[in-house]
DNA sequence: TTGGTATACCTATCAGACAGGTATAGACGA
DNA sequence: TCGTCTATACCTGTCTGATAGGTATACCAA
């Protein structure tokens, strides 16, 4: 009807577009606010509907942020969009966890080398604080992988790139359940001491600010974890 | 209206945990159809306009696939949102090209690692052929660059993990941009010369199934690379 | 100056309508 | 009997217009 239908491409894909190039055009910041839904659709030419489902889709791409009675603006950057991804692309069994767990181990090692370089006191103590936490609540399986999570996502929080924290909490959901599920196939109280002793090195390293054993304390840590998971069959 | 509100949830966030639980209850696999956006409103007892915007969340995230007449499907893996979530966080300085870089560094050590533990023959020959190719094209920039991210991104297919696969073509955008930039600051041929002998090494070593080869002269190739960038205030 | 309220603006959702793409059952010819 | 073509039912893409309800701000009163 109305505005010319640029080469197969839907209205909506033009909308995102449109949205994605003012961002860029006026170097938005996270935060920042968007014009309202009126304005795009009548810049564009096309009805409110059309705009509100190019914004939909870049809330879902947490590129934005949409509320009910104020204006669209600038999400900060969030590792839920990977991590849904990973949760889809596991679940229609295109990757598996195995996969998802090589890949996790890459990443770790480096997060931990970096974090023994570039660690604060705090970091050091939040690390440390975590890996006891585990420790002292082996019991309950729950708080202990909680701790795990928070563990890990520590340690690339304290590397000082925010890529790696990004992507290393994407992999929360799948931790949320791979985790327990792992530690119920270590039946005996070696196994499970073993697995703690793991954690208490990798903070011990960081804290040390001993990049090499970081990352060596953190390969035994997914050699155990890892080899644990395959034999399982997961 | 209709339908009980729960707990500060949209009716779209609904849908679109509908749509997915839905893929999960009935374990559907890529390629496999969805029912229509009719069945979903009548469903949930909401109009078509919620459903199409859950719809659209969706393909967004490209879990699944829409397309004009016929129903949509779940959709195969794609790294294209990761992609598209870097280059937001770059655009809007939440994350600086030389994290990414060393979160690229860091996968691809491991991919080239794999990949001469892994690779087929055909896969070694597409490899050889490309660093050919790079070296062969040096005065077309772009045809050059084309070839480098193919390079990659063919080691990571080698590698056998597709998630590392799709992580490495998710930079693939950044690239784009980057690495012409990054050549342009290479002045001299000697130093031109220098990134061409890296992909060859790279390419010889996977050829040869020699892992720490490989990874070592992937490590040269980003240390002299990212060097660069670094030098240059990217 | 302070505090509260009316109001303008904005998003969330609905209902119904129409255009145009896809797929398939059934008609028709070989 | 089998292959090919077409009419049709179903589906998505988009529009219009309307209503409900959340937010923020200008303005008035104390």
């Amino acid at each position: 009807m109305s505005g010319l239908a640029i080469a197969g491409t839907s209205l909506v894909d033009q909308a995102v577009r449109r949205v994605r190039d003012h961002i860029r055009t006026n170097s938005l910041r996270a935060g920042d606010w968007l014009p309202g839904e009126s304005k795009f659709a009548a810049e564009l030419g096309v009805s409110r509907a059309v705009i509100r489902e190019a914004f939909g889709a870049l809330a879902a791409l947490r590129q934005i942020d949409v509320a009910n009675g104020r204006r669209a603006k600038v999400a900060a950057i969030d590792g839920t969009v990977m991590g849904t991804s990973l949760d889809h692309a596991v679940a229609t069994a295109q990757i598996s966890v195995a996969e998802v767990w090589d890949v996790r181990r890459t990443l770790e090692l480096r997060t931990a080398e970096l974090a023994a370089r570039h660690r604060s006191d705090g970091d050091a103590r939040l690390i440390a604080h975590l890996a006891m936490s585990m420790a002292n609540e082996r019991d309950d399986l729950a708080a202990m992988t909680q701790h795990d999570i928070a563990f890990h996502q520590a340690i690339a929080q304290s590397s000082g790139n925010a890529l790696f924290l990004q992507i290393v909490r994407s992999f929360e959901e799948l931790m949320r359940i791979a985790v327990p599920a792992a530690w119920q196939t270590r039946t005996t109280v070696d196994q499970r001491e073993t697995i703690l002793h793991h954690h208490q090195a990798i903070a011990h390293a960081i804290g040390d600010r001993d990049p090499i054993a970081a990352t060596e304390a953190m390969s035994a840590h997914f050699d155990a974890s890892i080899g644990n998971l395959m034999r399982h069959g997961f």
